[in-house]
DNA sequence: GCGGAACTGGGTCAGTCGTCCCAGTTCGCG
DNA sequence: CGCGAACTGGGACGACTGACCCAGTTCCGC
């Protein structure tokens, strides 16, 4: 077999885990399920990472990292109006949860897991700290670039922002209805605007 | 050992399921952890289940009854007008998370795995159309009690609310930052009562 | 009080899990 | 060229899982 790094092994198997994750879930993440897709033997697992755990981890605090919300900055610069901007962005949010739903469920799932776990509850708690400021950027960004104010600390509105997106996904996961979600999008873009005021 | 009947026997089973799920998450949800809770022996719940997966059918369908959230109908009767109703709501709500946070994250926990098992996904559907239809009949009966009208339907209001409270639920799991969660559900009231109108 | 049905406990099975070990192979460096 | 370190594959271990079987015990209706 090919002899790579530890480190490019590492990366494999984390993107073969990451894989197995929305594909098929969190209880069907063995290690096995793991080497399988990335095409290696046990052993190799247990000589790149310590533990399954070890990896589980990596997963949450890479999403902690949150390249993926950091793209919707750039929907937002394109906007001509700060309505459509807010508008737009929950609709690509919700474009990027149709498109791999498995990842966003997987996701749910691997935050459940953090959570009753206390080695990794830390880390939990930090992905929605994370997912907080970043909503909090967007809206900072949003409110000087059209030269406008929120009428609500950031960091609530944020949280707001957090929660209608998580509701969001849960709800357009659990019936798949389309039509519906996207109302319900337009709802939400709605509940954070009203919030936004002449500077 | 005491001899009892099936379907009383299925009972004790379901709420030791229920305890269990809330204590120790899902991943714990054996049947062996199910019958140490209720102090019985494993060849007993063959005996009153067919399989493990009926008993989670059976509690998935048991959220779908929605007794809990019909307690909340109560709430909004004391209210004194529309917008203190829905902020009672959504802070009793909120109460009762807190009350316990494990049985909320287990109904999350069991959700999820509804959505990816083929047999309970149905289930899992059901149950937040459900949700959307307790929400929605509060929606309507807090209209007619104030003589007052929504001005989107209540079917998207309710979708919306569902939303929120599964957002609010979801980040108050996530960092159990209490002044956060009573701030968002003040938003959340907020984000509602907007489409509150005269009659 | 007796027969048959209802119910119970203990033991067992095959399967999967995470982890580890060890004999081998391959590589880079001197 | 050779040596030691890095890396690999196969196999194994103990623990746990859901499901099941069967020999007993207890209860109810007659």
């Amino acid at each position: 077999m090919a002899r790579i790094s530890v480190a490019q092994r590492r990366e494999l198997l984390f993107a073969a885990a990451v894989r197995v994750l929305a594909r098929d879930g969190l209880s069907a993440l063995s290690t096995r399920a793991i080497v399988a897709e990335a095409e290696m033997s046990l052993a190799s697992f247990h000589y790149a990472y310590a533990s399954r755990e070890e990896l589980l981890g990596d997963i949450v605090a890479s999403v902690v990292g949150g390249e993926r919300e950091a793209g919707l900055a750039g929907v937002l610069g394109e906007a001509a109006t700060p309505e459509e901007a807010v508008r737009r962005a929950l609709a690509t949010y919700l474009d990027l949860v149709r498109a791999d739903p498995g990842r966003e469920q997987g996701m749910f799932e691997l935050t459940q897991h953090a959570l009753r776990t206390p080695a990794l509850a830390r880390l939990a708690s930090e992905q929605y700290q994370r997912y907080h400021e970043v909503a909090a950027e967007l809206l900072d960004h949003l409110a000087t670039r059209f030269d406008r104010r929120w009428d609500s600390p950031t960091a609530d509105l944020a949280r707001l922002v957090v929660a209608l997106t998580d509701g969001l996904t849960l709800s357009w996961l659990a019936d798949r209805d389309d039509a519906a979600a996207e109302r319900l999008a337009a709802l939400a873009a709605e509940a954070v605007l009203t919030h936004l005021e002449e500077a």
